[in-house]
DNA sequence: TTGAAAGCGCTAACAT
DNA sequence: ATGTTAGCGCTTTCAA
């Protein structure tokens, strides 16, 4: 390997500009006191040599390493990238998180640590030692291990938990998955239905309890029975057709039907049709998530959209502009918002009277 | 923010384990000329310290920075972001790139930009002074950018052109678009077709014409006719609606289409069945690029699969190991291979005699 | 408001 | 086979 050396430093542009290093340093970080007449002649001289500072040196020197490190479940995640399922859960928070860094000169670093693992410590120390980030976001469900929370509050460097609503050090972020459920059914009841069945996830999920939450809350509200209509599945594409057979199998069946994520609706739909139901006129169904798949079906899936990318920039934003800052002491709540497409109508009249 | 130094450094361990600063850096590099003894009793200072290297500090003292680029286009990447069609071309570069690299104790970063910009240069210069990493993988369009091949060449950065033939600096790689359109067609021919028309991309993408070539010879080999059978698109949906009822409106048309990607092979298959076609009793498809659409569609498509995350792995070993080596001269193939599922079949009897 | 000196953590080059 | 020295590019003291 050659030995790389940066083609234009520091030096370079002091001895362009005639100043001092230290000057240089002070434009290149926007500090005050520095007179307009030499900041200028000072950027002049960057913009001609095309100046870049060295992460690495900057890094050294004690200041910030500009690198916000996201970290995802690493068996979960190369799952999903061989199943190709289409999950674009890492792109969305790519194209929030990196975007966001981006406008603000930082870089986000994407990296897999394995959660259910004794040195989770040190996997994660290792990252960290090695990229010095600024700031870490943490995903489900890493944002609830108390080993990794608990180490980079240690090491006081500032982190946010996506999908976590415990209080504790770090940002604690959600995407509001009980409103997001609240508000499907509410939409499903205002269509006219009443009875409407929810398959939710398995329960070591926190967000599978909010949505559950979520869905027994609007129905209360509306003095609507949820008995029997809450079937448990694991987010699997299998799990998805027993719960909803055994909700269509009911005494009373619902003619709408909420599934906790986008394979478990997936399969509902395909029970659905199976048993020569017409969706939406004898069944409606609103799925969860709204990954790329609801728009392949047929018909289209109503779905409850993840802000995932709106998330991730803003877990960015507080994470740069917050530096030492306190952590607020409430969720830091991003809403979802529900895409209607053509899965959801009035129920029809020959259904229940 | 906190100046935050690093908590171990090799000084530490060199205090620890009562040796010079140097010789704790040979164990860390495996360098040659440690006696076993000593390495052992280092590797035991830095286990119990829990000594990870800063790639900072490493990169300053002019060794490697341990970091590998994989740059995109932005503005499509964006858009594919956006529109969530779920194209998972970015996962699968992570997927075979990341863990190559973290194979190698190097780590991979993803960063966007602008090819059609007049500042390529200035943009991506940033970028490699910013970080400074040891390799870039170019993606198209960049891939045959002429500014930034050159910009990479002059500064003597190792890099590889994904899914480029042409010859010149930079590792050329190609995933043999010309061979998976000649397979897929021996394929069909295989089954007994000889009327298979070609949904081709705009001319302006190379791989859009390797395509054609594939499906072209095999035609020729075979002794079949290419006449009017082939038809261009532009890789949207729309183009592949249109495309497909132009080969099905002529007098002998095809019993079997291959599309050139997922979009257009889709709106053939939509495009087919609107005209009430079975398929694929009364149409084999093939589409190309493998995405997870495919496999939502009814019924799921036969598909060309293309070995993004294999292709990525190998460029990021070619990267590393091959250090200053010499560039090969012939392009990397990695061959992508045909996924059979539900869209192809023999053509049926009532076709054509 | 500007500059000079010291040092961050590590490795290359040169001892020994 | 191991240790010593110098320096990478930058920012943080501290001094003027």
């Amino acid at each position: 390997m050659a030995r790389r050396r940066q083609a234009v430093t520091i030096k370079h542009v002091a001895a362009d500009a005639g100043v001092s290093l230290q000057t240089v340093s002070r434009v290149i970080n926007n500090e005050p006191n520095v007179r307009p007449a030499m900041q200028e002649r000072v950027q002049a001289s960057i913009d001609k040599l095309g100046y870049v500072p060295s992460i690495a040196a900057q890094r050294m020197s004690g200041s910030r390493s500009y690198l916000i490190l996201a970290i995802n479940d690493r068996e979960r995640t190369i799952a999903d990238w061989r199943n190709r399922q289409g999950s674009d859960w890492v792109d969305q928070m790519l194209f929030g998180g990196m975007l966001k860094c981006a406008e603000h000169g930082y870089r986000m670093i994407f990296e897999l640590v394995d959660t259910h693992n004794d040195h989770v410590e040190r996997e994660l120390g290792a990252a960290i030692a090695a990229l010095q980030p600024d700031g870490v976001i943490l995903t489900p469900p890493h944002s609830e291990n108390p080993l990794i929370t608990g180490f980079l509050a240690k090491r006081k460097i500032p982190f946010a938990r996506i999908g976590s609503v415990t209080s504790g050090p770090g940002i604690a972020m959600t995407m509001d998955d009980e409103g997001s459920a609240r508000r499907a059914t509410e939409h499903l009841i205002a269509l006219g239905h009443s009875r409407i069945g929810f398959i939710a996830g398995p329960k070591e999920y926190d967000l599978s309890n909010w949505r559950i939450d979520g869905w027994r809350e609007a129905m209360t509200s509306a003095e609507l029975s949820c008995d029997a209509l809450c079937v448990r599945g694991d987010f699997g594409y299998d799990s998805g057709g027993l719960a909803a057979n055994a909700l269509l199998d009911l005494k009373d069946p619902p003619t709408a039907i909420i599934g906790s994520n986008d394979q478990m609706t997936l399969a509902a739909l395909d029970a659905a049709k199976a048993r020569g139901l017409h969706i939406p006129g004898d069944l409606s169904l609103i799925s969860f998530d709204n990954t790329p798949v609801v728009r392949f079906t047929v018909p289209e899936l109503t779905a409850v959209d993840q802000p995932i990318a709106a998330t991730f920039s803003k877990a960015v934003e507080l994470l740069i502009t917050n530096g030492d800052a306190l952590v607020p002491h409430q969720p830091v709540v991003i809403e979802g918002s529900l895409i209607e497409r053509s899965s959801t109508a009035p129920p029809s009249a020959h259904g229940r009277a």
